[in-house]
DNA sequence: TGATATTTTTAGATCAATCTAAAAGAGATA
DNA sequence: TATCTCTTTTAGATTGATCTAAAAATATCA
């Protein structure tokens, strides 16, 4: 059995590997989980211990295959119900995370295979992020940042790459949500900021929103 | 905050209180907790300090007005989890109770409510049992055992004194499920059992099962 | 390369929750 | 009332998870 920290450790492991080309370090951990160096070397000690990382002195850190599973079961529960607190409970996409934060250390592997099915099996989380399947495999998908589109590109937003509550409610409140339509009108090089038709009204997007949304550009000529 | 052994304390104080007219007893709770008495009476001092109990050495212990709202809305939670369990990821009357002792520690009024409403607040679990409302009030009911019952009378299931995953099993495979009819044709006075027409077929059952089936007599003259 | 800065680990404490074994208190009864 | 039994509490240890401060290892760069 593992723990409830021992999960959170997992999972900051397996987020920090997925961004950084390195090795996993002490430092990061300690940042990503908010404490001290000096925990996660404890713990990486214990996880060693448990097999589900290699660990070596000042060498960093790994996850094993085994330690890489559980992480990637911990990500499934997250996002599974966070799209069970948006889709029924009716939370807004930027309130769910904490509450998934708790509700994926509920251990059942039975229990997240309902809720999959009930859910009907989303592919996507409410901020687009895949959901692994129950063999832990992700669903890719073409996705670009709305920042790299140049004008007369149509493009459907699918993701953000921020997830801070200030950003997705700013998004909210702007109209930027998931599946919504859009096509570049302009773009300024100033300041690297774009002027989008947003299903009908004209809307002006700052680069540093720009670079944290993600869209799947959509071939319109298709259509002709 | 409390934590998630202090609110397993807390239930735990709450339930023996209702079934036992004196003091809750540091032995009484450790019995039902599965733990030593020694713990107990440590814990106890930690619920005093943050009175939660009122406590007095050798003297047992009673929850306080704050200790017994925590320990209802326990109770809430844990029953709606138990009704979402069963009603919508299709779990069985007789495998919920562990999954709903974890999601009982998810702390969320607005997920609780949320819930609540989500699930057409119910009054009663899937056992039978009556579900807290959000200011902590039950839903009383009309209701004996089985065993009380005399030839000739009517009565619908509703509930069951006991939990245990043998005792539920057992009732699936008879049929003698929450909110079937029933009409008592004979009581044999040797054993105690009962034989009954359970909606077309005739069961009997034995005095150790009819003492642990609530019913509700109906009134069928009513209808005449 | 060697001094300095940064990162990481160790040493030693603390806190919650638990245990076993021993001591103390309460209740029952001869 | 004195004694025996059962219950409850205390004393002392252990485990997981955390901390601070100090020591050790590694990285940087003049």
């Amino acid at each position: 059995m593992t723990t409830r920290a021992e999960e959170n450790y997992l999972k900051a492991i397996l987020k920090i590997a997925e961004r950084e080309k390195h090795a996993v370090t002490t430092n990061a951990i300690s940042r990503e989980i908010q404490t001290t160096a000096a925990s996660v070397t404890d713990m990486l000690k214990r996880l060693a211990e448990k097999e589900l990382v290699d660990y070596e002195k000042y060498r960093g850190v790994s996850l094993t295959e085994r330690g890489r599973r559980l992480a990637i079961q911990l990500v499934r529960k997250h996002r599974l119900w966070e799209v069970f607190l948006v889709e029924h409970l009716e939370f807004g996409w930027d309130e769910v995370h904490d509450l998934a934060e708790e509700l994926e250390h509920i251990g059942s592997a039975t229990l997240i295979n309902r809720l999959d099915d009930y859910l009907g099996n989303p592919k996507f989380d409410p901020h687009g992020d895949p959901i692994p399947n129950i063999d832990g495999k992700f669903t890719l998908r073409h996705q670009v940042p709305l920042a790299e589109l140049t004008p007369g590109q149509h493009a459907q937003i699918v993701g953000v790459r921020e997830h801070s509550t200030a950003f997705l409610t700013h998004l909210d409140e702007v109209g930027l949500v998931i599946n919504s339509e859009l096509l570049v009108l302009e773009t300024f090089p100033y300041d690297h900021s774009l002027r989008i038709d947003l299903q009908g009204r004209q809307v002006v997007v700052s680069q540093k929103v720009a670079r944290n949304i993600f869209v799947k550009p959509l071939n319109v000529d298709a259509h002709v």
